[in-house]
DNA sequence: CAAACTAGTTAGTTATACAAACCATAAAGG
DNA sequence: CCTTTATGGTTTGTATAACTAACTAGTTTG
């Protein structure tokens, strides 16, 4: 493999994609969110956020827990050491490659 | 639709996919680049890089220009002013996200 | 003249994002 | 009450996307 063009090759493709990287984004500032809030937030619909909180449940990059507010279910969702590390690296690397070719 | 977190919601896609971030990132630095050369810089499958090539020429995007080399079939791609002026964009927008975000 | 290389395209598979429809419960209105 | 409306999601279906593998076509080399 060549250069791979200043490590874009290896871009972790879970974070890039823009509605997981904005989820990223809002949960690494709020220690946890709600799944209405994250709704709004990214103006996702509840499909496709219920399918991309899996996607970076199944990765580990999200801890999802679901309780109750009194009686009314409630899914709170925070990012995990390992999201957290993922999302640094990604801007890290994308960083840097904006830096080089710049 | 909500605040759209620092308009990464509207980043274009067409650039945004890694490979033909790669591309626009080399094509934008080269004046024009043949097809094997491109490959061999992003490190794509021919497939591959033919229908990504493919994408960006019907954005309008790049030109391709089909010629010879001698009597050996030579593919040569190049930005268009389009093509610079959305990979400006593409990279003023994410770099505002990795500020205001940071 | 056969093998292997250059330069690509086409075809087919798998994965992805997305929206629409659905399900369940709870509170509110008549 | 019991129907509507709102909350809080999941499941399902579909269109698009990326990616690989296989094929085409001509060319050089042994």
């Amino acid at each position: 493999m060549p250069s791979d063009l200043h490590g874009l090759a290896d871009i972790d493709r879970l974070i890039h994609e823009p509605a997981r990287l904005a989820l990223a984004a809002i949960l690494s500032v709020v220690e946890s969110a709600d799944f209405l809030y994250l709704q709004r937030e990214t103006g996702l619909t509840k499909g496709n956020l219920s399918s991309h909180l899996a996607k970076l449940e199944e990765a580990g990059y999200i801890a999802i827990e679901k309780t109750y507010r009194g009686r009314v279910p409630l899914t709170l969702v925070r990012l995990t050491d390992a999201g957290t590390a993922a999302y640094r690296t990604y801007r890290a690397r994308f960083k840097k490659f904006l830096e080089k070719t710049g």
